[in-house]
DNA sequence: GACTATATAAACCGATCGGTATATGTTTGT
DNA sequence: ACAAACATATACCGATCGGTTTATATAGTC
């Protein structure tokens, strides 16, 4: 049980860091001082700081995905209003505390080689979104889904950045108002 | 005329290897190197490291939208036009060799903080953004210019991450299909 | 009770960080 | 021709970077 309780405390204690300070501006240190942990134990789990940072990103990855999938089924029950309700859950993340942008967005401007490992991990979240809000176009029976969920990601997207760039608490509101319209349209 | 030669050659390649490399990963003495210019004469005219950044990106926000502005007036004549031809001047951004994305999103999340001040000069490149499009919307005659314009610049900013995180090449056109049904619908 | 795995603190590595100091040129305007 | 302004190279500062090493302690398993 306490088994991989070190694992998971780093874990968690650097993807919090990387998550507000950055993942450049966050030390290995810095990691090990607040996770409490040896910096042997810490090279024992993870053979480098990139290898930390992917770790993270998967858990993050999960993380996000599943708390954003059980907004969007708390604020719809049928396909076509959880279609919307991609933009509440989106609210509710812009609105919570400690907010700081898409981590893979932000991930994706310190790692800015399409290539490398991180920018590529970055990119198969992406992707992960996509399909899931495919997924939720399909079964309200959308004309093209695939078409449909690019559309709304890229409105999620635009939404993010303003809340977090801008500082704009409604952007999830401005991209719903907007998302409306090309769900209606593709539900016909 | 060779006046300011020294202080061009430091802003121009301090803004390349941050926009490149990322701001915490460009040291000081690699763009010392880079501009070929010594560590005194650097500190002569820039007193830290983040006034250098904040020279930068005052930079990059006059070139960017002085480019992006002549590129919009080069795609579309009349003021209706040049509302669909944001996209345009997008798509040739997202396209031009070195794309690394927006060099402002890049900056906010490396500075997440919401009143540092390289945070706050990102959040005011794109409050200009806002502005310019706006003025176009007021020229076309639009229904609402200030909901227009948040709006395509949402559709810009979803874009633009598309483009780089994703390395989609044909998000500009994603975005001006959906650009389009709020400019028609604003110029009814 | 002995063995193995995992933990610890702390010293250490060379490299780099942002920034300063010093002492010596090289332009530049008058 | 001369002084002020700006340039240079180089050494230096303490701090931190990512990562390794060593020697010791604390677990859980047979």
């Amino acid at each position: 049980m306490t088994k991989n309780s070190k694992r998971e405390q780093i874990i968690n204690v650097a993807l919090n860091l990387f998550y507000k300070e950055g993942f450049n501006a966050t030390g290995v240190e810095k990691i090990r001082e607040v996770a409490n942990v040896s910096k042997k134990t810490l090279y024992n789990h993870f053979k480098s700081k990139d290898e930390l940072i992917l770790v993270v990103l998967r858990r993050r990855d999960e993380q996000f995905r599943n708390n954003f999938m059980r907004a969007v089924e708390r604020f719809g029950t049928t396909p076509a209003e959880r279609l919307v309700s991609v933009f509440d859950a989106a609210d509710e993340w812009f609105n919570s505390k400690g907010f700081c942008g898409c981590m893979f967005i932000n991930a994706s401007a310190e790692f800015t080689a399409a290539d490398n490992p991180i920018h590529v991990a970055s990119a198969e979240h992406k992707r992960l979104m996509y399909e899931y809000v495919k997924s939720l176009a399909e079964k309200a029976g959308a004309e093209n889904p695939a078409e449909l969920s690019k559309q709304l990601n890229l409105l999620i997207e635009g939404a993010t950045v303003q809340a977090h760039v801008s500082g704009d608490r409604n952007a999830a509101q401005t991209a719903k108002k907007m998302g409306k319209i090309f769900i209606k349209s593709a539900l016909n």
